[in-house]
DNA sequence: CGCCGCGACGTTACCGGGAACATAGGCTCC
DNA sequence: GGAGCCTATGTTCCCGGTAACGTCGCGGCG
């Protein structure tokens, strides 16, 4: 009841007028301006501790023109490897002191929904935008609607519209077909992702690229949807197929329905045939047989990102980082093929 | 270079001069106000279409003292469910006009984790709080803290200080357990998930109830950690184990490292043992053999959570609605026990 | 015929911060 | 010893909305 404790929420004015000083001293302090003397310094955060003082980030927000907040898109929600950047991103974002705000964009629409995507962001208020997994199409949408905010899109390629932080995906697919040459496999085949989506685009250039530089034939790519249900119906039709000994996956869950499939037809794996996938998820490792595979460190790609994001708003340069390597994590799932 | 177009960002004002009304008008007209003329609505909006006006979210949640924005704990990421319930929470809540700002709380850290969390989102203005897959003690950190803003808790038991929604968890448990039961298996053990998880608690409850209600023995449940590698760590120490013929493990990673600890130790599935487990994760039913399990209906059970959240921020009856059912999908992974 | 009520707006005062400028002491330096 | 400057702080206004209240014209009604 006493006249100096206000129900209301604390603000910049009331811990002023507690700590004997004007509001301008307390936002000094808050904002770690110099020229504060030590003792009002002192003054000032023994009221805002006592009151358990927040800042209302929207009148910052208003004042400042900023909101410190980032928004994201996340191309393909629910798999391991967008959704684990995505998280990262948050981690980096909160320990730099921003805030993030995600947008899934359904797999299903093209074109039409990363627009939308923008304008929902943007009517929230965000000061940069980050696009995880995206596909071509998306890219070019949002080249003509992000003038202003600056925007990172998480893909392999230099872009001369946008910043960019990537795992590199060629070395990664480089990887994996160097892998099975060793082994002795000389007809390898890939199963790519939707030759739409960049990452999947730039682990097929990689995989050729490599086939070619050895020397070896180069099939044609079969073209999945990521899904292992994909991967599935490419191995029930192996009768049809071109021989092969070796499969480079665009993916893991290709890779798995991969194996489900060729179970189904009385393949062996990796009697028969090698399988290699891509992204390592938490479960690979327990795949029946273990899967070999491309590990992307999703959390140094988040992290990357924001770093790149924050530099450019903090109006630093954000510098010429390299592209995150991937690694190649060997298990059951590949072997020398019987022929040799 | 004419007058009346400014390269600053359009406000409530510049609309309203151009449009030769005041402001309090436009924003009338922009909230739906009763009591506007037709034709001044329409000048009005012809206006804001012009310029492709967006309302400042800022100055509007400074102004209203709600920020329209709903916060997000998810206490498991990267893990198929909580991030399909988050993804699903973040859809509805877009569809409601609010906007979502999520934290991944990491699983080392206990107890002051949350806390963090709960300070890190009302510093950036939250409406109201939505928790998923929490474990108890998060709840016992969240009852101190979020007094005020409305709270939603995604766990299966009603809470006299928070709202819930949720999968019914238990029911998903008894459906596995009959299933087995069904089949003709006397020997049914549990490989629970950590019990001070809420979900693993209630499957564990629900395995226990029912092997109760059935008259059949009772052996202590084992306890992994969620992951792929505490189901395998379970299966390989088979031999040392009491005899069963089934089990049911709390999520499809768990079993899925039981699939592949049992083919390390040649016991085969479902020929020696049946394995249930649950989720129903999009690989799951490319498992080898394919996975037996609980399917969860995530996007409902986020849709759900949003709507009870709203309805309490607009002032409506949040009503009481029943819990999700989850449904029994069955694969190869379960049979009749070579015994019977 | 004058008063009332109401529809359709306009005016003003906030919301809680921060930028820009003003001010008041203390110190240096010639 | 006063001009000039730096330090520490106060004043005022503004960010872009919304709430609350004021105003004005018009139709109905006693």
């Amino acid at each position: 009841m006493s006249a100096g404790s206000s129900d209301d929420k604390p603000n910049l004015r009331s811990i002023a007028s507690l700590a004997g000083v004007s509001h301008m001293t307390v936002s000094r302090v808050l904002n770690d301006h110099p020229n504060i003397r030590p003792e009002t310094r002192e003054k000032v955060l023994r009221v805002v501790e006592e009151l358990n003082y927040q800042r209302n980030s929207a009148a910052r927000a208003l004042a400042t023109r900023k909101s410190r907040r980032i928004g994201v898109i996340v191309d393909r929600p629910v798999e391991i490897g967008p959704d684990s950047t995505l998280r990262a991103v948050e981690h980096a974002a909160r320990e730099a002191g921003y805030s993030v705000s995600s947008v899934a964009a359904s797999p299903d629409d093209d074109g039409v929904q990363p627009r939308e995507a923008v304008a929902y962001l943007t009517a929230h208020g965000i000061d940069a935008l980050c696009v995880i997994a995206p596909r071509a199409s998306s890219v070019d949408v949002l080249r003509a609607i992000t003038d202003g905010i600056p925007t990172l899109i998480v893909k392999a390629d230099d872009d001369p519209n946008f910043l960019t932080a990537s795992v590199d995906q060629r070395l990664g697919a480089t990887l994996a077909v160097q892998h099975l040459i060793d082994l002795g496999h000389r007809e390898i085949v890939h199963v790519a992702g939707p030759l739409d989506w960049l990452d999947a685009r730039a682990r097929e250039r990689g995989w050729h690229a490599h086939l070619k530089k050895a020397g070896l034939h180069i099939p044609p790519a079969f073209v999945g949807d990521w899904s292992a249900d994909s991967g599935y119906e490419f191995a029930v039709a192996f009768d049809e197929l071109p021989p092969f000994t070796a499969i480079f996956a665009a993916n893991d869950q290709m890779a798995l329905g991969i194996l489900h499939g060729f179970r189904d037809r009385g393949i062996r794996v990796p009697e028969d045939v090698s399988v290699v996938g891509f992204d390592d998820l938490p479960v690979s490792r327990h795949f029946l047989p273990t899967l070999t595979t491309v590990r992307q460190d999703f959390h140094a790609l988040g992290t990357l990102a924001v770093e790149i994001l924050v530099a450019v708003l903090e109006g630093d340069d954000p510098g010429k980082r390299s592209r995150i390597a991937p690694e190649l994590i060997v298990r059951e799932s590949t072997a020398r093929p019987r022929s040799m």
